[in-house]
DNA sequence: TGATCTTTTGTACGATAGTACAAATCACAT
DNA sequence: ATGTGATTTGTACTATCGTACAAAAGATCA
């Protein structure tokens, strides 16, 4: 049956589902999804590893529930800021809204449960890069109407760049992001301090300024042009 | 005792240790640490099981010798077209020379072990987004000189921007990268065939380009600005 | 050829994985 | 208070994991 929002909210502690959910998106984003077993979610969510496969079925149907609770939002919010981007005048302007409107949702919401986008975000690079199928199918089934619409709105805005480099650059983009939340901390170590690698607004502020430069860099006329600065070899 | 290098190279395949090499390096690189196993990597390189253990002691073991196999050439190389790129006098070529002495190992060798250095990069951003100890260790103490003087370097083809701003841009830069040898298939998708993600002189064009014009964006002035372009919530 | 060292094989062990399932427990309508 | 359905617990099963180790096989040199 579903779900019965009467008096108290049915279940002994406040909520175990979600416990379970916001405990294996923590440590699949952090480990990786193999690192991780149901009986650690169960452990970090203070649930018995039965109450997983009650919830969920299978660890596999776990991480979908993840991506199911997010996906909806945080596109919903990116096509708002896009449509919103798209109204700016100055073509200029109009650019760095656009990708603001891009990276914005992937650091601070998409879907305001508990703890924020950073946390899926960094849990989907880190699914991309181990190649796990249940994310890929997902995300390409999910995202990818998303891309394009960014792809087409950064198109409308740069006329005199070829699709294919947009392409290339908004690539460039989503890696970033990605990376910067996997490893933040390496910016603060490279920047022996001076920059606060997991400060969010500190990240956006930067991966945006770079990422609208990179953008408007002229195109790239030959296919593949070589231009051999130094000596090939040795 | 040491290697006979006599008559015949001694081992019944033509170099087994170097095979199962092969094949940890490939699997790890597609499927992540923790997904592969020790038997997986025997079958697909026709050894034992117990062969692995021999030549490697352990999987950590294992993923240690690769990272061994790799840095050192790599960083080499690295170095060398580093220095070749401090020497081009005019400021923009020189920039973009040492973008260029960054990502092209890279891609292309980081030492000619068969397949090149883009398999071994692929490897570590997999290694960087699962968190990875044994990589994170290794990473750190070989890879954040070379990373120190790339943005020395910069920093002096571009005066005018504080270190920070370029420690993030090269922080990007290294994301991106990743992203590229991780899911190359996304462009070749999202530019509907025009654009072939696998081409590695493709990516490196588009790269370069790309992250020089990130590099020669305008200083991020305050530390945080906000720029409220688009209405804050829903 | 036989002695010796290196490498490969085959097998086994304990630990842990995902999942299934029956029993216990709880919330709530009657 | 009690019955009923939803949830949680505890336990068990099978598969596979990393690793150890003895035996077999191959290579090398006297």
């Amino acid at each position: 049956m579903v779900r019965k929002p009467t008096s108290k909210e049915s279940a002994r502690k406040p909520n175990m589902r979600e416990a379970i959910l916001a405990a294996a998106e923590e440590l699949f984003a952090t480990n990786g999804f193999n690192a991780v077993s149901v009986r650690d979610i169960a452990q970090a969510a203070g649930a018995n590893p039965g109450s997983v496969t009650y919830h969920f079925k299978t660890k596999d149907g776990l991480l979908l529930e993840i991506y199911r609770r997010h996906c909806g939002p945080m596109n919903l919010r990116r096509s708002e800021l896009l449509a919103a981007a798209r109204r700016v005048r100055d073509l200029q302007d109009r650019l760095e809204a656009i990708v603001r409107a891009y990276v914005v949702p992937a650091f601070t919401s998409g879907s305001d449960l508990a703890g924020g986008g950073a946390r899926f975000t960094r849990l989907r690079a880190v699914m991309s890069a181990e190649g796990n199928e249940v994310a890929r199918k997902i995300i390409a089934q999910t995202f990818d109407d998303t891309s394009h619409a960014f792809i087409d709105a950064i198109l409308e805005s740069l006329p005199h760049i070829p699709r294919t480099d947009i392409v290339w650059r908004s690539h460039f983009l989503l890696g970033a992001l990605y990376y910067s939340l996997v490893t933040p901390d390496r910016v603060s170590r490279l920047s022996r301090g001076a920059a606060d690698g997991s400060d969010p607004a500190n990240a956006i502020e930067q991966l945006v300024q770079a990422t609208v430069a990179s953008f408007q860099a002229p195109a790239l006329d030959q296919p593949a042009r070589r231009r051999p600065v130094i000596s090939s070899k040795t």
